[in-house]
DNA sequence: CGATCATGTTACGGTCATCGTTACATTCCA
DNA sequence: TGGAATGTAACGATGACCGTAACATGATCG
């Protein structure tokens, strides 16, 4: 039936796997209904149900009286644990912290996943206006700043990380292969990237990647800023702290 | 084989609900092994092998190059996701955080789970000497101010959440069920639960019930704080704050 | 106010995914 | 160096799970 999952070798649970399904869809559609979920992830309304059921049973999930489903008690028990159990972000969060307090502006940390980059801790200020941001949201790895987790990848893996059509997002976004690997480069060159409006108009992004004690990757930390009162002298500073932050990050982790 | 299991008439998904038991195994016990696992939650070694791939292709848990497994990104995203939707949750967040400033304490917000207390949002002040607390930990029902959740049951559903052995963590821990009944009339004709040491000897914890619109508990907020720098006072200050807060809270809930 | 649709739910029998067994390779101690 | 623990692979038997079909309920139409 669900023919495109295919395991290759090594065997997994299949119900496991649609049941990842089921919670990932829950958590992106508050509110959904069985029909909804079981529609979004191509399997019947029976099988969704004995999963939201099991689910609900042990707090992963809430029902509502209207039908409507949430996630449960159990999930934020869980995300707690992980917040806690994984590294770089029990390591991060506190220097985001501290950087985001300092120039009083959104920070995040990203990684590479699946293709995108994802945002899994973050910092906002608390002034009126600022960049919103929120852990879990992915955005394409070749817009924004977030391009520095491409920039450092062995030149095979990057090639098959960029996808063939790159989305337009505003005038400033690149959008051919050649002028994104010429920018990769000059990123890579530079320790940073700074990006001006190529995924939101009045947004800039600086970003600079979090080293492995080998020299890769493994994320990126960024400031995020409305254009207007950003200047280029901010700029210079944000790199700086970036790459204070980024390098205690990495101490953080041991290396 | 697990012959305990009975899911008495209404169907659910057996693979699901053991791969929740490794979930939140995992969670309880970070950098454990697969045998761990196995061994604990009583299932065979093949079959967790396959659930904890399955996951961890998905991000739910990370396998370190020791072998070890903890949570992973995509269980900080569930649980982000989560906080945002279970209500309950986002809307006592501020209010425990702006209490928990007021008094410089610690506050919490605990809810009846699986016969237990269960810690599902909390603040810490940013002192030296505070009270810890955290995401997900459980305490018995019958010891500490948690009581308040006890105290308006409907009086069978009240009697059977007691379990007829009262664990005793100090002198003034309350081991019989006669003077428990005592204490929970009492508390429920004042409104509130003070408990000093009787689950930690040098603390002190107020709580106050978070009222449904029908006027049943469906959570307890609570102040705790060192004994010695809490005068009764201070104590009565914190049952009006805390008051307070759960009217709050009740009406941030639509009631 | 029926008709039509979409919903959630139950029942059930067939089948294939899943499971445990067995076996093996590796690592860790003693 | 051996013995015990680990993680992993292969495989065949079986029963858990799945999908189909059918139904109840409630919307949303004309």
């Amino acid at each position: 039936m669900n023919d495109e999952r295919k395991q290759e070798k090594i065997s997994t649970v299949q119900s496991v796997d649609v049941c990842i399904d089921v919670l990932l869809d829950v958590a992106k559609n508050p509110d959904c209904r069985l029909a909804d979920i079981a529609r979004n992830i191509g399997e019947t309304k029976p099988r969704i149900l004995r999963m939201l059921r099991t689910m609900e049973r042990r707090g992963l999930v809430r029902k509502s009286s209207s039908g409507t489903y949430r996630l449960g008690n159990t999930a934020i028990v869980l995300g707690t644990a992980a917040s806690t159990q994984v590294d770089l972000v029990r390591i991060a969060n506190p220097i985001l912290e501290e950087l985001g307090q300092k120039v009083n502006e959104t920070t995040q940390l990203r990684i590479i996943d699946n293709g995108e980059s994802l945002c899994i801790a973050k910092f906002e200020p608390t002034r009126d206006l600022r960049v919103h941001s929120m852990i879990g949201r992915r955005r394409p790895l070749h817009a924004g700043s977030y391009k520095v987790l491409l920039a450092y990848l062995p030149p095979q893996v990057q090639a098959q990380m960029i996808p063939d059509k790159l989305e337009r997002f505003t005038a400033r976004t690149i959008t051919t292969r050649a002028r994104l690997e010429a920018e990769l480069k000059r990123v890579r060159e530079a320790g940073h990237c700074v990006s001006r409006g190529e995924v939101s108009d009045q947004l800039v992004s600086v970003s600079v990647p979090v080293l492995a004690f080998d020299g890769s990757v493994i994320a990126a930390v960024n400031i995020a800023a409305p254009a207007f009162r950003t200047q280029d002298s901010d700029i210079q500073r944000y790199i700086a702290l970036l790459k204070n932050a980024a390098r205690k990050i990495s101490e953080g982790l041991g290396w």
